[in-house]
DNA sequence: ATGAAAGCGCTAACAA
DNA sequence: TTGTTAGCGCTTTCAT
């Protein structure tokens, strides 16, 4: 990334251009730019002096010239929705951590777009655009994509307009988490999902779903509880369920967060994890990785549907391409302290 | 023939300029740009037409042109510590998305820059930069404000180079509550400090020692322990701490994450909060706001400091005045469930 | 191997 | 009020 100095009116100090070094090297403007942009035909005798005329100057090249003679962009978009549920999540703050650190990989620069309700991007800063999920704002992916410019969504399977993604296949976390429970002996498996507006967490649902319907369990409505990911409304979900008379010997959660609330609460309650009650999250997420108890949970490889988002965004980019490829990651159980069989008297 | 076709053009993806907006909207270009930079003078029914042939067309001015021709930019930039005990704090999030949220209320776009190492931070796209806190880039601030673009510093008191700054009074905060604790009668108080490569990791640690100081109180060295306001470095501590021989009645910890941290600790070692052993946070989050014990914290108001940041910087902008504004903003004591008199015993 | 010159899309005089 | 036009600094033909 070339460094250039601003050309903003607060600036007084002339700065030197391309003009001025051609004249202190003694060559015209077009061997100066292309000793700036490393062509082989220039003398090696004029590059030494353009070179040097650029020292003794102090010339920077201004990048918006040079923008807008037909350089290329460094930049690259991300837009993430602004709503308090997701953006303080794992979920986002690994997402926008990931894409800076391989846009640092790959020199360059990150726009970030948080979003709320207004389809306000200027997708003219930058060369590409990563969509964070799509909620609320199928209006903007669609608009970005009509644009033209290349995108690719995360976290999200997007049938419609037509454009790449990477996501996570989380009616398999869902479906193995709960397999897991079935297969260690509990019958009575509650849920606690997560914003019922999001695709994954219908999606971890339907997998719960599936799993149960294939070991032929029928379970009471009240099993199911709707949550939003957050820990506050996980902890009135398992309030609510533990004060009914049916009680589950195991409660899957949609998100490690949401699983962690309900450790902590059963911790409060003398309620025994995993001796009475099984806990299975969601995330693995690192936070939840120590202390005296670990979450059993399904690993959703973040890090990975980032790297292979911007890969598929790069390709798009340099080849011109209007290729769609998607890709659905597979889920891992990971088994942690906070599950076992059910007590016996169940 | 093929061969002479024009080769990155024609590929180009083809936007409208404004001059395609121009003759859409039957006027000149000039109306165009007034419209655009919401000139007065415009008469209003063409600027209705220039509007709607704006929407029309999905046209968005090109920056880079813009910029060279002299005109505003509207974006500005966030430079952000990506470490991980930094970036995933509540503090970094908050920032992030006050600095988001306020943008949108300005209309400007965010150029986010997570900061590892490098300093390779271009601050052509932006009309101005905020800094959250300055961590191992203090070379990175000096270049920007060198290149006289117009900054401000978040959340900590910068001396080199000359800097507008808002930040927190954090020893303040820290004075306030181990004041707090000794006025209810703890003369056995612990720290777990945070990060202390941060300067405001520091000024609470100050504070502490002088709220003790003042009160006449000597601890043993071990009662200051060190952590980087992670959950998993403040359970460490609070486990040597409570291995030792000589407990303290009082835990006072850097941040509101570390002290549910210590909270949690206890609650598994079945020692009491607070009949046993008080505890005191930082950072009034509103994550631990609810449930069976809320935290007694200090305030520090992130939202404020950034509305107040953006407004220096956006008044540096526009006045194109090289004043210097430093605010230091006060804290305020949050008073929970997590604290009481010492036992009795004691 | 080099230079002259035509834009790139926009802003802001200056004219009308 | 509006339009015309001269740059802004650079890249890239095209001619030499």
């Amino acid at each position: 990334m070339l460094n250039s100095l601003p050309n903003n009116k607060s600036f007084k100090k002339k700065y030197p251009t391309i003009k001025d070094v051609a004249e202190s090297a003694g060559v015209s403007i077009a061997t100066v730019s292309r000793v700036l942009n490393n062509s082989p035909l220039v003398k090696e005798k004029n590059k030494l002096r353009v070179l040097q005329a650029i020292r003794k100057l102090g010339y920077k090249p201004n990048i918006f010239a040079q923008k807008l003679a037909g350089g290329k962009l460094e930049a690259i978009g991300l837009i993430i929705p602004g709503y308090e549920g997701i953006f303080y999540s794992y979920y986002a703050q690994e997402i926008m951590r990931e894409v800076g650190l391989y846009l640092e990989i790959l020199k360059k620069d990150l726009f970030l777009h948080i979003f709320w309700d207004k389809d306000n991007f200027n997708s003219n800063y930058v060369e590409g655009v990563v969509f964070a999920d799509i909620i609320r704002n199928e209006t903007q992916l669609r608009r970005v994509v009509q644009e033209g410019v290349p995108c690719v969504v995360i976290n999200k399977k997007v049938k419609e307009p037509p454009v790449s993604f990477v996501a996570i296949d989380n009616e398999q976390g869902g479906f193995e988490a709960t397999k897991y429970l079935i297969e260690l002996g509990h019958k009575k498996i509650a849920h606690i999902t997560g914003d019922l507006n999001t695709q994954c967490a219908q999606e971890r649902l339907a997998g719960f779903r599936k799993a149960l319907k294939k070991a032929n369990i029928t379970l009471p409505g009240h099993f199911i509880q709707e949550g939003n990911f957050s820990r506050v409304q996980a902890r009135k979900a398992i309030d609510f369920l533990f004060q009914q008379k049916l009680r589950p010997t195991a409660v899957f959660c949609a998100s490690d967060d949401m699983a962690y609330e309900v450790v902590l609460y059963f911790l409060e309650k003398k309620i025994k994890v995993p001796e009475e009650v099984s806990v299975v999250g969601f995330d693995n997420n690192p936070q939840y990785l120590y202390g005296p108890l670990t979450l059993t949970t399904i690993e959703q490889p973040l890090g990975e549907m980032v790297k292979k988002g911007l890969k598929i965004l790069e390709e798009n980019i340099n080849s011109k391409s209007k290729l769609i490829i998607t890709k659905v990651l597979p889920t891992r159980l990971i088994v942690g302290d906070s599950t076992s069989y059910p007590p016996s008297s169940s």
